[in-house]
RNA sequence: GGCGGCGUAGCCAAGUGGUAAGGCAGAGGUCUGCAAAACCUUUAUUCAGCGGUUCAAAUCCGCUCGCCGCCUCCA
């Protein structure tokens, strides 16, 4: 089965052919570093880091390069409140990023590019677009001619009658066109500058990702990411400045992720209904978080609320118990081998769906990284599981070697998805203790309560036992009993 | 106004021509003193509506209705 994925240039899912075979190369857009991170950030790059993960798993030499976009008016007008330095807030930003990446689970790059690292790149390319006589100087600015490119606007599929039509542009006096966009801008007093052919000035947008990308992975490359919302003017903009410069074919796959709505609501910061990755890890497992995600396609608008995460949530919890209940099977001695042992139906049924896992695995994520439906092959798995050590009440030999086989698959899948590599009890355990700092009884009195309960019910005094119960219950403290004693859990 | 997308069970969500994955919630069962939790089983003759193409359509085409996004900084 060949790996498709769905291509905003043609509008289309089309078969991955690398340039080069057996490697890819691919490039996403990273943040402008100017504040905290919100959960569209992170849809897009936890998107993008299972994409990552799948093309090495399916065997590709993988080089991607995920920039930070360091130098921009908004990170100027930042450090400008804050009345420090551009790099401070930059640097800063950098850190946090890092740091949320981090926790959401996600791999590292191969390479992390600063914009500001590549100004002589920037440079070299723009000379090369008004050498080329795309671009042209204007008091200090440089501007791209988007009429000298006709194949402008084919990648979000408009034209340029209509956008002028529209005529929300802003019209510069120092444009030709008002569709033209900055290469370069030359500096104001107090604004950080770089030393240029057209003076003291710094990149505009679009251009750094020109440069990077070519930088690093030629001009020509496989894979360019990012958020549906860069499909115009941002990766338009890059098509035109990169193709004119080099007289190629700049990107052979665009892949665009879908946004995040938040309670129905499309999020943005006027409507302050944005949360950042820092809030929200406040009140939900990053794990959780990354499932949530996973569970739709990517390229389909997500919603973000309270009843989707804990679903999530109690999907995800669905999976580490079952990964906990083999991990408990396993950690058994293992029984000779007797008449009602793995060889029964639901041991079959196991067997069965084990050797089937993998190719179904692949089949929905080869088909342009469907992770909903590589969850759902997930779950079959952990029902099959379920059924299975229902069935057997002694853990044999060939019981052993299945159920280590069966974690085995599971650890190979969550690795490609992110997910599933934290020790299932103690995952348990911390989803179950979660909110326990908001708890109005201190766990001390909530054993005394246990201990007083077991006491009273071991005389059957049950009128007690339940009035403990109901007590602890009213006061979200949820009582599990099990042969193993009573433990509890915050509700 | 231009362009694009979506509408699948109570909710979330896969499924792009071959007869509806999965999760949550609900119902029944096992367990339990009774429960809860957990596990098992079960839940859409049907895919917004109406036409059309086809042996066959949720899937392709047309129209209608509803929702959303982009066109301005944005993942």
């Amino acid at each position: 089965m060949a790996l498709r994925v769905y291509n905003t240039l043609s509008g289309e899912k089309e078969i991955f052919e690398p340039l080069v075979p057996g490697k890819a190369g691919m490039y996403v857009c990273g943040v402008t570093v100017y504040d905290h991170c919100h959960i569209g950030h992170a849809r897009a790059y936890i998107s993008f880091d299972i994409i990552y993960r799948y093309l090495k798993y399916a065997g590709y030499d993988v080089t991607y390069v995920r920039n930070y976009t360091d130098i921009d008016d908004k990170i100027i007008r930042r450090a400008n409140q804050e009345g420090s330095d551009y790099r401070a807030i930059a640097d800063r930003y950098i850190r946090t990023f890092d740091e949320d990446m981090a926790r959401l689970g996600l791999e590292k790059p191969t390479l992390e590019p600063k914009a500001t690292d590549h100004i002589a790149g920037i440079i070299a390319i723009i000379g090369t677009l008004i050498a080329k006589g795309h671009a042209y100087e204007s008091d200090g600015d440089v501007y791209y001619a988007v009429e000298t490119f006709p194949e402008y606007l084919r990648l979000s599929k408009r034209n340029l009658e209509d956008m002028l039509a529209g005529a929300r542009v802003d019209v510069g006096e120092k444009k030709r066109n008002p569709m033209d966009f900055a290469l370069w801008k030359g500096s104001k007093p107090g604004e950080p500058w770089w030393e240029s052919p057209w003076g003291h000035g710094r990149p505009g947008w679009h251009i750094e990702c020109s440069a990077m990308s070519m930088r690093f992975l030629g001009q020509t490359f496989d894979i360019h990411g990012g958020g549906k919302d860069l499909i115009f003017p941002h990766h338009e903009n890059e098509i035109a400045q990169s193709e004119a410069a080099n007289g190629c074919q700049f990107v052979r796959y665009w892949l665009h992720n879908g946004f995040v709505n938040i309670n129905s609501e499309k999020m943005s910061k006027s409507l302050g209904n944005f949360f950042t990755i820092r809030e929200v890890l406040e009140r939900f497992d990053p794990e959780t978080l990354r499932f949530f995600i996973l569970s739709a396609h990517y390229r389909s608008p997500i919603d973000f609320c309270d009843q989707n995460l804990n679903e999530a949530q109690a999907g995800l919890e669905r999976i580490y118990a079952c990964l906990a209940a083999i991990d408990e099977a396993l950690g058994k001695s293992v029984a000779p081998t007797g008449p009602s042992d793995s060889s029964g139906q639901a041991g079959q049924d196991l067997r069965d769906k084990a050797e089937h896992l993998i190719p179904r695995f692949r089949e929905a994520m080869d088909d342009d990284f469907n992770s909903a439906q590589a969850l759902g092959v997930v779950f079959e798995m952990v029902r099959a599981v379920n059924r299975f050590l229902a069935e057997i009440d002694q853990v044999d030999a060939p019981a052993q070697a299945l159920l280590t086989r069966v974690r085995g698959l599971f650890a190979e899948i969550g690795g490609v998805l992110g997910l599933f590599g934290r020790a299932p009890r103690a995952w348990l355990d911390a989803i179950k203790s979660a909110g326990a700092d908001r708890m109005d009884i201190s766990p001390e009195e909530i054993e005394r309560l246990i201990a007083e309960r077991n006491e009273v019910r071991k005389a059957r005094d049950f009128r007690r036992s339940d009035e403990i119960r109901d007590l602890l219950l009213a006061k979200g403290i949820q009582l599990l009993d099990s042969p193993q004693g009573t433990t509890w859990k915050v509700k």
